[in-house]
Parts: C-alpha cells; sequence; structure tokens
DNA sequence: GCCAACGTTGGC
DNA sequence: GCCAACGTTGGC
C-alpha cells in the first residue's frame, strides 16, 4: 500500500500541536465541508499528515500519522460527516511559515496557498518532502 | 477588526 | 437548475 501525504489546519487556539502532543491521540473532528470530508474518507492507516497552524502562527509544526481510518463523526448524529484518528509522529525542528512556503517556487501550487479556506488537504510527495526538507 | 474568497442555502 | 444572499474561514 502506497504512503499518502496530507496537510490538516488546526487553529492552535482550538486545538494545537502541543495540546496534540499531550493527549497523544484525538480524532480529527470539526469537518463541516465536503471537500475536507471527501479528503478525510481518502485516508488510510499509515498515511502521514502535515499539521498546521492556522491564524496564529501560520505554520507547519508537525506531522501526525494516520491511526485509524474514517469513521462516523462522535460529535454529530449527522451521518455526513466523519473523523479519522491521528497521532503524533514527529515534530519539525523549525516550523515551515506559511510566508516560507508561497516563496517557494515548488510549492506555489499546493492548496493551502491556492485554496486558503480548505481545511483537510492532499499534498504530492515531492510536496510533502520539501516541507519536511525546509523544516528540519 | 476588516474583508476577500468561496461554499452553502433557498427562492424562483 | 440558476443565482443572489448569506455565513464562515483565515490572511492581513
Amino acid at each position: 500500500m502506497k504512503t499518502k501525504y496530507w496537510l490538516v489546519k488546526s487553529e492552535p487556539f482550538k486545538y494545537s500541536w502541543e495540546k496534540f502532543n499531550e493527549d497523544g491521540r484525538t480524532f480529527w473532528d470539526g469537518v463541516r465541508n465536503y471537500q475536507a470530508r471527501n479528503n478525510l474518507k481518502e485516508m488510510r492507516e499509515g498515511d502521514l499528515v502535515l499539521f498546521y497552524h492556522s491564524n496564529e502562527g501560520k505554520n507547519v509544526v508537525g506531522i501526525a500519522k494516520v491511526v485509524k481510518e474514517f469513521y462516523q463523526d462522535p460529535t454529530t448524529d449527522d451521518t455526513n460527516w466523519v473523523v479519522v484518528d491521528l497521532v503524533p509522529f514527529e515534530s519539525l525542528k523549525n516550523p515551515v511559515t506559511l510566508e516560507q512556503i508561497k516563496a517557494e517556487e515548488s510549492l506555489k501550487d499546493i492548496s493551502l496557498v491556492r485554496q486558503g479556506r480548505l481545511s483537510v488537504m492532499p499534498l504530492k510527495a515531492a510536496e510533502f518532502d520539501k516541507i519536511l526538507q525546509m523544516g528540519s
């Protein structure tokens, strides 16, 4: 099975990377957008997910790993919405800012830049690697 | 705090 | 099924 790469956004105020590391595991809830939902459903166990802080920080701070594929969002009865389980995998030594990403030619097409409001998006392996490289 | 972008809703 | 109005997100 081929590993896929993703990026998710969270407002640190709501759920930060630090909190995620304290918890050790979380289900990714609160997605109320079909496109983001469809991306969640595409995630497979073992896929790697960049964790981006929106609003405050505006940087990629770490990598999470998918440990459980999508299931009904436990915070709602609406069967439209799903969550996946994530665990922290690795922190980036140097968080990569949105500014750096925008300035990087090879990253100018990623959804984070092109479609600012999307909260769960796929990344190409090359894009994922590039961001890791910038963060190490 | 403002506003642009864009997804969603609802009237026709 | 179109499209205007509205709500939400997120960068600045």
